[in-house]
DNA sequence: GACATTCATGAACTATAGTTCATGTTTTAG
DNA sequence: CTAAAACATGAACTATAGTTCATGAATGTC
């Protein structure tokens, strides 16, 4: 264990240069995977000293669970953002339904490649578990709450298991979407997912 | 590059000791990953040296490659044993759906956290990507195939975007089983998707 | 039983990721 | 202007993963 100190940065120049090293490691943890992105190439990256990089951070999972803690609060932010118009009878629910698969699918596709790395992560390391749930209980909280609130019109009753299905759902259309290599088109795929999750959430079948 | 003669085992010894290793290795990136995993440990779990290891497999890669293209030959086996009841009207089409999701999901979850380091690896390697595409595209396909030779009793047209998203589902309902510390019943997710399936991809709504 | 082949071993070597720290520079405060 | 604090640097050190290979034992063949 390491008895240096940690510093936060006080000065302009420290600030920027802790930035760049939380950038730098962004793009290479999304480019190349964690294990593959050494802390020397991370420096050289950023334009800072690996002196520097040891000055800000403890070693180099601290900078990876800073650059995901950052991560999830911009999740957390997308999701909301959301607005739900319910009882606005302007929109029809359908139309709504679309509006939210695609915000969930936006806030899972901030920095997909990192999403992936996370999901690894919290496989191995508690502390990243913890973090990588913090997102997901946010977004199916946001989906239980918009189940809930318009549970007269739905046909499905456990709440709790559908939450989960269909975040679950979301986040898994986002790895299609971004990385699967068979061609689909997005808005195809946004389609039909909100097709089959209309038809299996809602009592009237509008089609 | 190496210059040693990587060989193939002739006696019956040599045999056991390469299944000990390539056991050995199933487990250990299974239980932490390919990059937390060593060579020497993986020696030490198989009961045989160092040498041995280097022996059978030209490096720790190799290893893992030959792992999956195992793991992949298991799932295919599951998927060809899968019996299409269509036309003996003794069953009917949603009990069958049940089968084949709950097959479907069996299949990727041989060895499900090897599936998932299977998924972070294809990210990064493209030789593990090809192997990790085999298998996708194979459930696919029977997917493609089920939905193909009952397209006139489905609502659902664009069979190629729909066999993508429903096999994706399967894979991301496994991992949420396996997963997810969300404590939720394995019965009542089958269930709950093959609701939503069946009301996605049928005509008729029986209920 | 003798010779060849296969197999097993682990100390030792190589390569490299991770980390530290002594030294020097820039900024701030008084 | 000067001292203190913050910051920057990169050679050098540590730790360890990955790999090799000289040596010897087990097995097969004649």
């Amino acid at each position: 264990m390491s008895n240096r100190n940690i510093r936060v940065p006080q000065q302009d120049r420290g600030k920027e240069s802790k930035n760049s090293i939380i950038e730098a490691g962004l793009r290479l943890f999304s480019e190349k995977g964690y294990y593959k992105t050494n802390s020397k190439e991370i420096a050289k990256r950023a334009g800072v000293s690996i002196g520097s990089f040891y000055m800000y951070f403890a070693d180099k999972k601290a900078l990876f669970r800073e650059i995901v803690e950052l991560y999830n609060q911009k999740i957390c932010d997308v999701l909301n953002d959301i607005e739900d118009p319910q009882n606005s009878s302007f929109v029809d629910e359908k139309t709504f339904l679309n509006y939210l698969i695609t915000k969930l699918i936006e806030a899972h596709a901030i920095y997909p490649q990192l999403h992936q790395e996370l999901t690894v992560m919290a496989a191995s390391d508690p502390d990243i578990a913890k973090v990588y749930n913090n997102t997901r209980v946010e977004a199916v909280n946001l989906a239980k709450r918009f189940l809930s609130s318009r549970i007269e019109k739905l046909r499905i009753r456990d709440i709790d298991t559908v939450s989960v299905l269909i975040q679950t759902t979301m986040e898994e259309i986002v790895h299609i979407i971004v990385f699967s290599d068979v061609i689909i088109s997005k808005e195809k795929l946004i389609n039909e997912t909100t097709d089959m999750l209309y038809r299996y959430l809602y009592k009237d079948k509008k089609l």
